[in-house]
DNA sequence: GCCGTTTTCGGCCCGACTGTTTTCAGTCG
């Protein structure tokens, strides 16, 4: 699977040609082309062999040139010409907020500087200041981009930015000259991490609603501070954009700064063949320079023609093809979920007893719950052996009988062993609802290796769901080496479901794999994998995740009512 | 570079903020 290396080349490539000042037109198309390979729902080698990569929106001739030789040669001769033409380290200049292809074309040129040490150093020799359009104000600006840079190189992972954000919201629409606030930006998308959040306001007084932002509590450095527009950087380098329009310019703004920024242009260029013009005020009609009247997201969409996108298809402009083309999905949401299938109990590692998760799974509103505590391999967690499992089934039938409103539902969350075999016998899984089978240990298998594991797992008859199949922690752990072609390719086989995991820590599958997922036909069922009843809530992130992979609630396991789901089981189709 | 029920050539989104160059280019989203 090459998508995402080749997607990485590309907008590389992007970067070079920015830096030696080339047509900008030429910089798009290219970073164009590695996000439509980015997003791709299938083997970029699939589309080759078919000889169908022109069909691919932004690819044309030259770049089906180019991918062809990097896909028959494994070298891009283009490429490799335009590495050799700057130094390595040039390209990480651009990432220092303030410094762009341009600036740091003319560092190369004028000052030697060829890296961030490089540039560091200048700045603090005071050198910078000797450049035409720079003063000591640069440097110290400068300066503290790259100390930023450096202390905070990872992006916030949405678990984190969203509590954070929705405390501002909700700081700001108390203030009285506030009207209105929302999240936008990359967060509003549901973007699994966020490299800053923005947030957008409307007010008749929006130098006062500027003056209360900058000070918000837990402030470090304000980065800009307009008249309309200011930037922070919270103590936790969290950066935190802010914007504030008439009450009548909300939708637009609001529409504006969700993004993303490929979808902004795509929908402008499409307003703009019907002459209209789109900005963050409004929608203008070029010839009479009149304004429409836009009250909502969905008029902004109106006015071009399409029916209104959700935030979460908003990203690289494939959403408004599929729009014009009747194609939109009608997505999940957190209303169609109908249980959870992955929960553990204090029978295991979780906080809570069996009662109190399923007392918190009928508070939801859920319709069934399945508790699924680990298989003894996993020790540390105190993993069931077979008689605690006996246990553990008269436990919870004798609960059925006596809560109502609730059905929970036997399961385990099996390990999958190095080998591919599940520590528990098969006897024992035949007889649970639902079988969970996940890796927990040896995750350093090479890829051959562990996805034979994981297939070997999923063609057990018993198993039903592949738990957080890639083992990925955002920020923490690498995901496993794992060809996700081939384990989607068994689980259609094998009508094995695979988990999207709404741990905030975790969001795996990720949205662009569970996509691929469904375009195979394969069930995907969001579990929280929650270990106590609070756990509970973080199901919201994985129907996120999921809707940003296109999903609808006829994909997704856990929409099925239990009679349908037992249908939909393995060993519930006996 | 790509693309085409206005176009196979001539287009390709739109505006705020910063720093500093007295009039705007570069950067950012």
């Amino acid at each position: 699977m090459k998508n995402l290396e080749l997607a990485w080349i590309l907008a590389e490539i992007g970067d070079l040609l920015e830096l030696q000042g080339e047509n900008p037109f030429k910089v798009r198309a290219y970073r164009r082309a590695a996000r439509a390979i980015e997003l791709l729902p299938e083997d970029i080698e699939a589309v080759w062999r078919r000889g169908e990569l022109g069909r691919i929106e932004g690819i044309g001739k030259a770049l089906e040139e180019k991918i062809d030789e990097w896909l028959s040669t494994g070298v891009m001769t283009y490429y490799e010409e335009l590495r050799r033409q700057l130094p390595p380290g040039l390209r990480e200049l651009t990432r220092v907020p303030g410094v762009g292809p341009k600036l740091a074309q003319r560092l190369y040129q004028e000052l030697g500087i060829r890296n961030l040490d490089e540039l560091e150093a200048a700045c603090r020799e005071q050198r910078l200041r000797h450049v035409k359009g720079l003063g000591a104000r640069s440097e110290e600006n400068i300066l503290r981009g790259i100390e930023r840079l450096r202390r905070q190189m990872e992006r916030f992972p949405l678990g984190l930015a969203l509590p954070v954000a929705q405390q501002l919201v909700r700081a700001l629409a108390e203030f009285p000259s506030v009207q209105r606030v929302a999240i936008a930006g990359s967060l509003r998308r549901g973007r699994e991490t966020v490299g800053d959040v923005d947030i957008v306001a409307s007010s008749a007084d929006p130098a006062s609603v500027m003056d209360e932002f900058v000070r918000t509590p837990g402030v470090e450095q304000v980065l800009a501070r307009g008249d309309t527009k200011a930037s922070i950087v919270l103590k936790m380098g969290l950066q935190v954009d802010l914007r504030v329009v008439r009450d009548d310019q909300f939708a637009a703004a609001l529409h504006h700064f969700t993004g993303s920024k490929e979808h902004n242009v795509a929908l402008r260029e499409l307003a703009q063949a019907k002459g209209l013009k789109i900005s963050e005020y409004g929608i203008v009609r070029v010839d009479e320079g009149e304004p429409l009247a836009v009250a909502t997201e969905a008029d902004v969409f109106a006015a071009v023609g399409l029916p209104c996108i959700p935030p979460e298809l908003r990203e690289d402009g494939s959403e408004i093809a599929a729009a014009r083309e009747g194609r939109l999905p009608a997505l999940i949401t957190l209303g169609d979920i109908k249980g959870d299938l992955h929960v553990h109990s204090e029978w295991s590692d979780g906080l809570h007893s069996i009662e109190a998760m399923a007392l918190a799974a009928r508070e939801r509103g859920y319709e069934y719950i399945a508790i699924t505590d680990h298989s003894p391999s996993l020790s540390v967690a105190r993993g069931l052996d077979p008689s605690r499992l006996e246990e553990q089934l008269e436990e919870i039938a004798r609960l059925n009988r006596r809560l109502d409103g609730i059905r929970i539902l036997t399961g385990c969350e099996v390990d999958i062993l190095r080998d591919g075999s599940l520590d528990l016998p098969d006897e024992i899984l035949a007889r649970l609802d639902v079988v969970v089978a996940s890796v927990h240990s040896a995750m350093n298998l090479d890829e051959a290796e562990m996805t034979e594991r994981i297939v070997a797992a999923m063609r057990n008859p018993h198993v039903d769901i592949i738990g957080h199949p890639t083992g990925r922690i955002l920020g923490r752990r690498e995901p496993y080496a794992v060809d996700m072609e081939r384990i989607i390719a068994v689980a259609a086989e094998t009508g094995t479901c695979l988990e999207i995991n709404a741990s905030p820590d975790r969001l795996d599958l990720k949205d662009v794999h569970a996509r691929w997922a469904r375009e195979r036909g394969v069930m995907i069922v969001i579990n929280t994998d929650a270990h106590s009843t609070d756990g509970l809530d973080q199901m919201a992130y994985g129907v996120t995740v999921a809707r940003r992979a296109w999903l609808g609630k006829a994909d997704v396991l856990n929409c099925l009512s239990w009679p349908e789901l037992k249908a939909r089981l393995k060993d519930g189709r006996r």
